[in-house]
DNA sequence: TGTCTACGTTGACACAGATCAAAGCTCCTG
DNA sequence: CAGGAGCTTTGATCTGTGTCAACGTAGACA
């Protein structure tokens, strides 16, 4: 089930936590620099997933949390009659894993949508490392209840939000995650085809598709296959927030 | 804000978590007797909500976590425009207010939906606690991590499932959550509305109402405003597995 | 005991999004 | 560079749930 992990998979040490160019937006913000090298001696192990393949799947006994160095994922859950609901898509400084921890099981699968490295962090010692380092404790705490208020999110959206709403709820999340990453705000490759996006978004491939040339023929997005350009971030807020009575 | 703290709601000491029937169901479980002894310190202030007033709302400081120890409460989401998420409701023995760790505000309302007490956790203090104990530690980001994979499962029912799915997939959880406590799987009543319930479910109450009259007009349970008779689980279950391709 | 208010049920109808179907685009492979 | 697989777009139609409206029920309170 896991992939094996060759020589070249393990350049350790190399670019540890301490030098990579992620560690505002990971697992170390906050810690010291004393700290940082401790950090180093935990995650010491980097797995790469090429595209398609699964970093862990629903089931797989729980051992490690992940950290994305780089590329892109998507988790989901599958039921039994095949349907599937995406429930998040991660990128770069991300931690994915959090929910295997609960039942010493992942819950669901975690799909690399494009080539991409993951640091490896041993649970176990995580926690003993969290219980020396109060800021890395902390900072733990703190990305676990991220997690849940994007769930949260994510609930609003699928409960309460009409279908143009929660594609443009989707666009603006993704852009300000670009943007916290230093690419553009307005012009991205989406990584997942409009099947995922529906399925995340609640929607059928073909609802979100009219919904993109809906809001390109609104002059607010222009979209090529999967390149999107944002021509109007404040009328894509509009949507959000205009709501007929 | 915060409701007043009279000197009634401090018994303290008093019936600690060593004492609490709880304690297989709470922060305490797979504790030591001697760790247990060390919970009740950080665990000595409890708080009193009446039915209808807020534990804490969306903004709200983030001070500490709560166990419910007696009650049961909702927690929402409100859009600008009066939209409401439900985004779950709890139960004694469950933790509220995880929500809040990420950015030192709560980010939702916790709302009593009977009179209920809480034990108040402040969460500085179980940081500290957590890391002297290993196990509270652990269990701790069991029960974050659980609270993650139930959002999971709520996507998925509001990303995929029909209505009269949604409800039966309410009704089992309610039963087991209900069983798990000593109450009966198959009898009991409802604490909240029909709205509040659509809210949960991303359904409008007069849908919730008629999936009801639905269940009950096809035998799998008895429905009196409030009161749930369920009839035949196996034929709730049977709803949420079976689906016309 | 009567009335008020909040909550729940049911019916008729409307509509957003699903479903079904056909065709176009891109990229990969041989 | 031909063929095919996978993805996307668009149109036509269908349907589950929302919306609107009326009425019913139960508990609270004067």
């Amino acid at each position: 089930m896991h992939a094996r992990l060759n020589a070249l998979s393990v350049p350790a040490l190399r670019e540890a936590c301490s030098q990579c160019n992620l560690r505002e937006l990971c697992l170390p913000v906050g810690l010291s620099d004393r700290e940082l090298g401790q950090l180093d001696e935990l995650v010491n192990l980097r797995r790469r997933i090429l595209r398609g393949q699964h970093l862990y799947r629903g089931n797989d006994p729980f051992e490690a949390i992940y950290a994305i160095k780089t590329g892109f994922f998507k988790t989901d859950v599958l039921l039994e009659d095949g349907r599937e609901q995406v429930t998040g898509f991660q990128m770069a400084g991300e931690i994915l894993g959090l929910d295997g921890i609960g039942s010493e099981k992942h819950t669901c699968n975690a799909v690399a949508l494009e080539d991409s490295e993951v640091c490896v962090i041993p649970f176990t010692d995580l926690e003993n490392y969290s219980r020396e380092i109060g800021a890395l404790q902390h900072h733990f705490h703190k990305v676990m209840s991220r997690e849940i208020v994007r769930d949260h999110g994510v609930m609003m959206l699928l409960g309460i939000m009409r279908a143009e709403e929660r594609l443009a709820a989707f666009l603006l999340n993704l852009s300000q995650r670009f943007t916290a990453r230093g690419y553009s705000p307005t012009e991205f490759n989406l990584r997942m085809t409009r099947n995922e996006i529906g399925s995340y978004l609640g929607l059928k491939l073909e609802t979100v598709s009219r919904a993109f040339s809906r809001f390109q023929e609104e002059g607010l997005i222009t979209v090529h296959q999967k390149h999107i350009q944002i021509l109007d971030v404040a009328g894509l807020k509009k949507l959000l927030s205009e709501r007929r009575a």
